[in-house]
DNA sequence: CTTTTAAATATTACCGATAAAAATAAGGAT
DNA sequence: ATCCTTATTTTTATCGGTAATATTTAAAAG
C-alpha cells in the first residue's frame, strides 16, 4: 500500500557522507550524478569546461537520458550552468561570487553553532571530545612530518567541524552548509594553492586554532566560538583569494 | 567565439521571481519543471501524491524525457522524492521537518537582516521606505475590508520582507532563503488555515508589527530588528503548526 | 492465513528524428 | 584589399518513442 513505500522511501534517503545514497543497485542517474559531481568539486571538469553529451557518454559510458537528468540536477545546484538551447557547462569561477559564497557560509555555520552549544546535550559534549581528540592527533601529525595535509587530515577536519554544529537541530541548516562548502570546495580545489597545501600554511598552527575552538565549544561560550570559527575560516580564505585572483575570469 | 557563450550565460542567468527564467522560447524541460513546482507549491499536487510519467503526460502534454528532468532538479530541491525504480512522488509533509525548515528559514533571514542594516546605503533606506509605504497602505486596506488577506496584500507583504534584507550583501544567502521560503509555502498552502486567511488573525494586528520592524530596520537597531522579524514569523508560525497536525502524517 | 507464482503495470535507459545554433564560406560594400 | 553581411553547411541539443527490466498487484496453492 502507500505505507511501505514511504517507510521504503525513508531507508534510500539514508544518504551517505554527502546526501547521496549509495545503493548496490544505483541507478545511471545517479551514477553519473555522483561521479561527475564529484569530478566538477575536484577540478577533474575544470570551470567553464562544455559538457557536450556524446563526449560525456563515451567517457562515462551512461546514455544520454541519464546524463542529462544528472547534469539538470547539478544545474539546480549551481554547479552546472545550462544554456537554453546550448547545452551544458561548468559553471565558471568567479571572485565576487566565492566572497558571496563565504559569506554565508560562515554565517550559516555561527548560527548552526551557536544553537549547537545551546541545545547540545552529554552525547554530544562526547562526540566533540572525540572529534577534538582525533583532530588534535591528526594537527600534530601534520606539523611532525611537513608533508601537508594528508586525506585522513581532511577527513579529521571535515568530521571535526561537522561535529561542532551537530547539535543545532536543523537538518536544513545543516544541509545548506554543506551545499555552500562543497561550492566552496572546488574554489579551493582549482586554485593553485595546492602548492600552499604541500608548503604549509606559514607560520600558522592550525592545532592551536582548533583547539580554541574546542574549548569554546565545551565551555559553552557561543560568542566567543563564533568568533574563533569565523576568524579561523577567514585566515585560509585571504590565502586563497590572492591566489585565485589568477584562475578565475576577469570581469568584463 | 568562446567569449560571448559566457556573456549570453549571464542574460539566461538573468532570472524571474523565484530564479526561474522566463524565455519566449522556453524549453520543455524548463516548463515542466516551472509549472509543476508551482502546482506542488500551491498544493495543486497534494502531498504524497505519486508523480507517474504517463500521467502527468497527458495532464501537461509534454515528453518523457523532459518531465523526468524537471521531477530529478525537484526532487534535488526536495519538493519531490524520487523512489529508486520506483518513480517519484510529492514529497510528504513532516511536522518535524516544518519545525526544522522554520528554524533555518528564521535564522538565515535574521543573519540577513543584521547584515542588511549594518551594509545597506541611502538607497536601500529609500526601497526600505517604498516598501513600507505600500505595506502600511495594503495593511490598512486588509483591517478595512476583512475580506482576509488579498494577492496584492501577499505581493506587497513577500516585496515588504524582501527588501529589509535585500542588503545583506550575499546572493547565495537571498537564494537560500528563498528556497526555505518555498519549502514552507507549501505547508502553509496545504494547511486547512486558509479559513485563517479568510476570518483574519484574531486579535493580531499585523500592520503595527510591520510597522515595528520598518522603524527597527531605519533606525539601524539589528537586534531589535531581528526580534520583531522573529516574533512576528513565530506568530503565524504557531498557529500554522496547530492546524498541520491533522493534515500531516502521523509518526510511526 | 501465509506463501508462491504469474500477469500487468511502470520505470529506466537507449536510439533516432527534428530543430536550432555555430561554423564556415561566399558575396558585396566601403 | 579588408571588413562586414549573408547564405550554406555542419554540428549539436532537444525531445518523443520504444524495448528491456524491475516492481506491484492479484490470484492460486500449500
Amino acid at each position: 500500500m502507500g505505507m511501505n513505500l514511504l517507510a521504503q522511501a525513508d531507508m534510500i534517503a539514508t544518504a551517505g557522507s554527502n546526501g547521496v545514497s549509495v545503493s548496490k543497485h544505483e541507478s545511471m542517474t545517479q551514477r553519473a550524478y555522483r561521479i561527475i559531481r564529484a569530478d566538477i568539486i575536484s577540478g577533474a571538469r575544470p570551470p567553464g569546461e562544455r559538457l557536450r553529451i556524446e563526449m560525456l557518454k563515451t567517457i562515462y559510458d551512461i546514455g544520454p537520458t541519464p546524463l542529462r537528468e544528472a547534469l539538470q540536477k547539478l544545474s539546480t545546484e549551481g554547479l552546472v550552468l545550462a544554456l537554453e538551447k546550448r547545452g551544458f557547462m561548468v559553471s565558471p569561477l568567479d571572485l565576487d561570487e566565492f566572497s558571496d559564497l563565504n559569506i554565508a557560509r560562515i554565517e550559516i555555520e555561527k548560527v548552526a553553532l551557536t544553537r549547537s552549544i545551546a541545545l547540545g546535550d552529554s552525547q554530544w559534549e562526547s562526540r566533540v571530545v572525540a572529534a577534538t581528540y582525533l583532530m588534535n592527533k591528526e594537527d600534530a601529525a601534520l606539523l611532525a612530518s611537513g608533508n601537508g595535509v594528508s586525506d585522513v587530515w581532511e577527513a579529521a577536519n571535515a568530521e571535526f567541524h561537522a561535529t561542532m554544529i551537530a547539535a543545532c537541530g536543523s537538518k536544513w541548516l545543516l544541509q545548506m552548509r554543506d551545499h555552500l562548502q562543497d561550492m566552496c570546495e572546488r574554489y579551493r580545489r582549482s586554485s593553485i594553492s595546492q602548492s600552499i597545501r604541500k608548503t604549509g600554511d606559514g607560520k600558522r598552527d592550525v592545532g592551536k586554532e582548533h583547539a580554541a575552538i574546542s574549548n569554546a565549544v565545551l565551555a559553552r561560550d557561543a560568542g566567543l566560538a563564533c568568533q574563533l570559527t569565523e576568524s579561523h575560516y577567514m585566515k585560509t580564505l585571504d590565502r586563497l583569494k590572492r591566489d585565485l585572483k589568477m584562475v578565475t575570469k576577469p570581469k568584463p
